[in-house]
DNA sequence: TGAAATGTTGGGGCG
DNA sequence: ACGCCCCAACATTTC
């Protein structure tokens, strides 16, 4: 007597720790686990080649610990499953749900299609610490500032739930074909060597990062995020992205640990949470600027500018640090991010939409809600936006938070014998010191691409001319 | 989760 | 001793 045969619906949940809706199909029946790899609505948002590698990786190491009988398929969910449905006599199908708006759409059609054949269909809540549709304001509209969404909205509703266990016994229906690999997720060219290097990928992986960020690294969070060259971050995004780990293990995780650092990871995980809010409720985010006095922006299209931006070539140290950074290891540093964001979009008068494009293929943590959330926070046009004249300066952010050069030594090495006082303005060092440093501008290191000063006013100006 | 310009203050050098 | 200037160092404001 076998028991009904339940299909878990992996998606950005690749874990079996605290996971609603695998339980839950575990307590119901057989379950067969499966991935649809389905970028078929995706529009502009197809997923980027670094994100694909990790997704690689993270469903072969989810392959593994469900002892190899992840069926994954490429297509067209609805079809997919509505071959599935037919193909096994499937009871129910469980899924943790997902917010990008086009999958949000998506999963209301697959809803009716099994409603119509007959099958159950139930999801939960596997990536937020609280649903988009219940943190809102008193009077039922989503917050737009972030201090009173997290004040009131978070703090002041319950708790998120405690971490669920794994499923205790856990019944897998018989492999049917569908590999990982049939997917074809890695590239062709091996670029992406240097990615293996710098990641451990999978929900083993993400559980042994957040016991070390907690153990040895939160109690210097608050401080010591601020320094690129230390790894005083959490390192958790692509984990959290992917669902290898849950928001709610890395909020408790953290409360173990008193004080201040606490509060400051609680709040980035908010932050998040925020983003997920502001996509829900302005699907649009992605594409359109939230604040649309914006429209009016005097963008400059400018295709040499934009690639060497993109290639860590602008002649500017810490912004190239920074770009190499993510073109070798998928990640940047928070606080590069937002330097290099504000040079493209500001001393660049690039629009924003070429940086999160960028970031988007580049990124193993690539993420649309926190993607666009955070590019139109950078250009000003976002909610809760950083003002428009708040514009980094890339030389003096070296000196703060990089005074031993090693961040901007490391990935732009051509400039390392360079001393720390012309590290960050090698256009301003005398020319014995940048023959001695084995520098020569224009030859081994660009020219800067723009004038700080110069371009910073232009900015303002352009900013000036949409009025209040 | 800025930076630059402008304003204020106070110590020290000096006539 | 005193006033004056200079200029860090810090505070405020403006973009």
């Amino acid at each position: 007597m076998s028991r009904p045969l339940v299909i878990h619906w992996f998606r950005q949940d690749l874990r079996l720790a605290d996971n609603p809706a695998l339980l839950a199909a575990a307590n119901a029946g057989q379950v067969l686990p499966l991935y649809i790899f389905d970028d078929v609505d995706a529009g502009d948002h197809k997923m980027g080649a670094a994100s694909r590698w990790w997704l690689h990786h993270s469903l072969s190491s989810l392959n593994t610990e469900l002892n190899g009988r992840l069926q994954c398929f490429a297509g067209d969910a609805r079809e997919i499953i509505a071959r599935l449905v037919s193909q096994y006599s499937t009871v129910a199908i469980y899924w943790n749900r997902c917010y990008e708006p086009w999958r949000v759409e998506q999963d209301r059609e697959i809803r009716e299609q099994l409603q119509s054949l007959g099958v159950a269909a139930a999801s939960f809540n596997g990536s937020l610490l609280w649903e988009p549709w219940e943190n809102l304001k008193s009077d039922g509209t989503p917050y737009k500032v972030f201090t009173p969404f997290y004040q009131r909205g978070c703090l002041g509703a319950p708790a998120p739930r405690a971490p669920l266990p794994c499923p205790p016994s856990l019944e897998l229906a018989p492999p049917n074909g569908g590999t990982v690999s049939e997917l074809q997720l890695l590239p062709a060219n091996p670029w992406h060597k240097k990615l293996g290097q710098a990641w451990h990928v999978g929900e083993q992986a993400a559980q042994a990062r957040l016991k070390t960020f907690v153990s040895e690294i939160l109690k210097d969070y608050e401080t010591g995020r601020d320094f690129p060259a230390q790894q005083s971050v959490s390192r958790l995004s692509p984990h959290l992205h992917f669902g290898e780990i849950s928001p709610n293990q890395a909020w408790h995780a953290a409360t173990a640990i008193s004080g201040s650092n606490q509060e400051t990871f609680h709040k980035e995980l908010a932050w998040r949470e925020f983003s997920y809010s502001l996509l829900f409720h302005f699907p649009a985010l992605p594409d359109n600027n939230w604040q649309p006095k914006f429209d009016a922006f005097p963008w400059r299209q400018d295709d040499e500018a934009l690639h060497r931006w993109q290639r860590g070539q602008t002649g500017i140290p810490v912004v190239d640090a920074g770009m190499r950074e993510l073109w070798e290891t998928g990640y940047m540093h928070n606080r590069i991010r937002m330097v290099v964001a504000s040079f493209l979009v500001k001393n660049l008068l690039i629009h924003w939409r070429e940086g999160a494009r960028w970031f988007w293929d580049c990124l193993v943590d690539a993420d649309l809600a926190n993607n666009s959330a955070s590019w139109q926070w950078v250009a000003g046009c976002g909610a809760d936006a950083a003002p428009y004249f708040r514009i980094f300066n890339p030389v003096t952010q070296g000196e703060k938070f990089d005074p031993d050069g090693s961040y901007t030594r490391r990935f732009v090495p051509e400039l390392a014998s360079l001393p720390d006082k012309y590290l960050f303005r090698p256009w301003q060092a005398p020319a014995d010191l940048l023959d001695e440093a084995g520098v020569s501008l224009g030859q081994t290191y660009p020219h800067p691409i723009a004038d700080l000063k110069a371009s910073r006013e232009s900015a303002l100006a352009a900013f000036k001319s949409l009025g209040t």
